[in-house]
DNA sequence: GCCAACGTTGGC
DNA sequence: GCCAACGTTGGC
């Protein structure tokens, strides 16, 4: 079973807002990277991922979601009313793709990013780099477990 | 709010 | 195919 790590702003949907509705999976759609977008396409159901807060006050991974529906096209870039509206993906053969999610646990406390780009074992990771904005990606079950165990 | 780093776009 | 210009990301 695959492990990953998926950037989200808290504004827009923090690991609260997944606890909030664990009867009713999220969609995780709007990643307009194709890089990330490629790796979502890898995700399986029943892979577990990172929830990573971005762009706020407390930045790090605050908890733990899971896979419950494959890839499929993301609903948000035909929305007209979206943000995430891509006017020239085409219609039969769709640019984007989004994946379902549901809660599964809350990390003890947020692992804050310095701390992340301090322990050893976790330089590859993409999250810790410099410049790095790919906003989902793989984590290797070493990655996982070290993280886990810094918590 | 600043700005460095990055990905994408579009002219050539 | 190159690359400058641009818009966005995301930590600080």
């Amino acid at each position: 079973m695959a492990k990953w790590l998926a950037k989200t702003e808290p504004d827009e949907c923090s690991i609260d807002d997944f606890a909030g509705r664990i009867d009713k999976a999220v969609v995780w759609e709007g990643v307009r990277n194709y890089q990330a977008r490629n790796f979502l396409r890898d995700m399986a159901v029943g892979d577990e991922v990172f929830i990573y807060h971005s762009s706020c006050r407390h930045i790090g991974i605050a908890g733990i979601v899971k896979v419950v529906r494959a890839a499929y096209p993301d609903p948000s870039q035909f929305d007209e009313k979206s943000p995430y509206l891509d006017a020239k993906s085409p219609v039969d053969k769709p640019r984007w793709q989004a994946v379902d999610m549901v809660f599964v646990n809350k990390l003890p406390r947020l692992l804050p990013l310095d701390e992340l780009k301090s322990l050893p074992g976790l330089q590859d990771l993409a999250l810790v780099k410099k410049g790095s904005r790919l906003s989902v990606m793989p984590v290797s079950d070493a990655e996982w477990n070290l993280i886990l165990s810094a918590v």
